[in-house]
DNA sequence: GAGTTAATTGAAATTTAATCTCAATTTCAA
DNA sequence: TTGAAATTGAGATTAAATTTCAATTAACTC
């Protein structure tokens, strides 16, 4: 289970694994999609667990440095995340349209990303890359 | 010059080229390099001109919708912005630690997602790449 | 089990970028 | 010059995220 990544991570910091953490955790993974910090706290508060804001907060946070979660994107209205333990990395296309979006995932360009970010003596972490135009549908009427 | 650009996106919606809006758009493109809100609205009122943080930002949200401006990434601290009028395409890192933010160009990448794009029979109009991470200096003190 | 230490929690306060409000001012066409 | 409409700015507001800090909990030692 990925709980014992977390676990390990957790106690290789002298941090311990408390209810409200594995709360936050189960939440996350029982759930296959990008989500807001703010509906990952609704959603545990509905189940019944008690963690506050702060709390979901805070774990989000370590869960993102300890790798099993990562931080897609800064919206508007705020931080998109999504648990990335077991899924293949990808990217998407968003039809200006109809707001459809494609996934795609290129080894190519990923290693020339790697390349990239040696030849400037930076670490890369995360990407988002975000292709915007007209989908196949929408842009045939055009 | 671009301002006429600027003016003639203006009255194509009925919006006036005052001088709080000439000040923002003068400042900008007299600077060719990624820039914040608040450290424009700083250097206007440096240079002696009358524009509130108010009407800085209304008017860079009006340089955004006009082409002339992109916004670049959304840091902790805020949105960055450059003008991208007369400047080349290209793609960003962004330091996690110190929001430092590097520019670079692939062609190759171009090239691997204009192929993707075609795969997918997706028209593609725009894209955004951001590789986030640690720069040099930040990735050394890990 | 008792005692000790350090980590954790949560409610509320705080921070901060960005937006909104609205009365006063400016712009511009007629 | 006049009047309708746009604009401005000071301050209020919003909202995501973090911080504060006293109370609680967990884990370790003896």
């Amino acid at each position: 289970m990925e709980i014992g990544i977390f676990s390990e991570f957790l106690s290789g910091r002298g941090l311990k694994l408390t209810n409200q953490r594995v709360a936050v955790f189960n939440e996350i993974f029982a759930f296959h999609r990008h989500f807001e910090p703010e509906s990952l706290y609704l959603k545990i508060k509905d189940s019944g667990i008690k963690a506050s804001r702060a709390s979901v907060y805070r774990t989000l946070n370590l869960l993102v440095e300890s790798g099993l979660v990562e931080k897609i994107t800064r919206t508007e209205k705020g931080n998109v995340y999504e648990h990335t333990y077991g899924h293949e990395h990808h990217d998407h296309m968003v039809c200006e349209v109809c707001d459809e979006i494609i996934e795609f995932y290129s080894e190519k360009i990923e290693k020339l990303q790697d390349e990239i970010c040696r030849m400037n003596n930076f670490r890369g972490v995360s990407h988002t890359l975000e292709i915007r135009g007209y989908c196949e549908k929408c842009g045939r009427k055009r």
